[in-house]
DNA sequence: TTGTAAGCGTTATCAG
DNA sequence: CTGATAACGCTTACAA
């Protein structure tokens, strides 16, 4: 608890000095740079960060917002922003907020209260007040990202993405494609859904709306949203799922209902979570970067606080078609 | 970025009298009130609360030192913290430490630099140095717990839960019981190993250690754990791994090797992760409240930061046998 | 009810 | 190379 005074004083040098032993070495004396080290040593001191960052108006932290840290896709981005954070020594705020849209105001606002340098927001919403008279503050949009987003963003093709995943169930000579999608109104759920019905029209494919369910991301939605399609009198032969946690409700279902996979309905799943590939069968899928989402969000923004120039300030990864034993010829 | 002096200047008032109106409004009259939030307003002004902390010498933050995040029963237990400390109007500053020493020093280090004012540690290993100089700072310790923690902790009856699988299993009829355990050095582990034992020992079963594998509670050493079982000559009828994360990687394992779960062999895990019931057959498993495991852990740190007396400093918290479809009666 | 001013711990500036 | 000092934004005695 000891403050640089303490050390100054143990060391018989001022507290002036004592700061420069610690940050600039080089320029102070050897003989007081000895002594104030010892100083520091005896007195156990540690560098007080908040009258550091309150010094410096910066306080090296981020926030991010993330709806469900209990999606093991979301788990792998928070992953990839610890790493780099930590590379750049930022330290990271964790803020839990259900997709709420209060929750994720209050917290946005710990970058206007300076107690963060900037934000990162993992759903397709802007956490800060529309007001006219508010400045923007740094923030990066990524994962489920705003069709405008007032900031750097880092997206999928998620239309393409789900485009090729449709594509490849017609080439196993699939005309009854039925999917699960995500909640209404996000713009990624929509691209999504648009990139099947690109694969339909292009296949001259007629599509039927009602085999499309909505879901929420969760494995009991995809449960549910399989029951509704199954208990139908015309029954698809494929079930495409916006998600892998979905996917995974979903064949718990099919299964329930007797139904073998691949040889009675192909699914497929969305996001290459860990599990998809343990699954039985194992779930053809689409993998994302999970990691290098979050790298990269941690980049653009630190880049933003910099007040560097970002030269592509909207980044597209990179997905890839995972097929697996959940997707086959259509029996 | 106006500061509580523009605030000030535009209502006519002293910084004070800004400070008296936001923090206790019925100190100051109705008109001063109204002026002052006028200003507020038309300034865009808000408190900067690296100044407040400094001032106060009190972040109202907190570290939480996770081994990984990318195990859903850790992104459970980090839930639970977040929407506690919500509560309590704390930030959390999540680590992500891979179970690092040196990574979670210098988290740790976070507090001793009054950064946050205490830390969650959910590993079984004391992240601040040992010198006889420093100081305690405010800890707890949760899920993976040290045997005498130099602090509060969280803990569940790991043993007792293990001889209760294990008895679960022996009472089916298994006499060959295998396990896949975790790290080596975490007590935790040998905790879950020896209720195994101790359920042997009362079933008057002889415990053959080279039915133990090793594992480090992911799916890959599951899967691994699992070959290694089965491909021997004495075949186990039943294996409990430490996890269900493992246990799904067995799971994997067993199903490649054409063995049917249970009627070929039983299977267990432990945590009760969310996929666990959608396992195929859904996983015996034993439960573990991972929520409030956050929860108590944030409201023990939080006494302790408050300095207020701890009833009962070391908690356990309950778990609940879940028998599903992996387990049945020996074939 | 309001204003003045000290002080939290650190660093940068300016003299010496 | 070192020391004195102001400043960062806020709260709180204390005085008026």
């Amino acid at each position: 608890m000891s403050s640089i005074r303490e050390v100054a004083r143990l060391a018989g040098v001022s507290v002036a000095t004592v700061s420069r032993t610690l940050k600039k070495p080089d320029v102070v004396s050897p003989k007081t740079r000895e002594r104030v080290l010892a100083a520091v040593d005896k007195a156990d001191y540690h560098p007080n960060r908040t009258a550091i960052q309150f010094r410096a108006q910066k306080t090296q932290s981020l926030v991010v917002l993330v709806p469900t840290i209990a999606n093991t896709f979301y788990a792998r981005v928070i992953s990839g922003i610890q790493q780099a954070a930590q590379r750049f020594g930022y330290a990271v705020l964790l803020c839990h907020t259900q997709g709420d849209e209060q929750v994720e105001a209050r917290y946005a606002a710990l970058v206007s209260a300076r107690q963060a340098d900037g934000v990162i927001q993992l759903r397709a919403h802007d956490p800060f007040p529309a007001t006219a008279t508010s400045q923007r503050w740094p923030m990066v949009n990524a994962c489920e990202v705003l069709d405008d987003p007032p900031c750097p963003s880092i997206r999928l093709d998620n239309r393409t993405a789900a485009r090729e995943m449709t594509e490849h169930l017609i080439a196993l000579g699939h005309r009854h494609i039925a999917m699960i999608k995500g909640p209404r109104r996000s713009p990624l759920t929509r691209d999504r859904a648009d990139g099947y019905r690109d694969a339909l029209a292009r296949a001259g494919i007629t599509h039927n709306p009602s085999w499309i369910q909505p879901g929420d991301f969760t494995p009991q939605s995809g449960y549910a949203g399989a029951r509704a399609l199954i208990e139908r009198t015309d029954r698809p032969t494929a079930l495409f799922c916006e998600s892998d946690e979905m996917a995974i409700g979903a064949l718990h279902y099919l299964k329930h209902a007797g139904l073998r996979v691949p040889h009675d309905i192909s699914l497929a799943g969305f996001d290459d979570i860990e599990f998809a590939r343990y699954c039985d069968p194992p779930l053809t899928t689409i993998s994302q970067p999970a990691e290098a989402f979050g790298e990269a969000a941690v980049e653009m923004l630190i880049a933003t606080i910099d007040g560097q120039e970002i030269d592509t300030s909207h980044r597209t990864m990179p997905h890839r078609l995972l097929i697996r034993a959940s997707t086959g010829p259509v029996g």
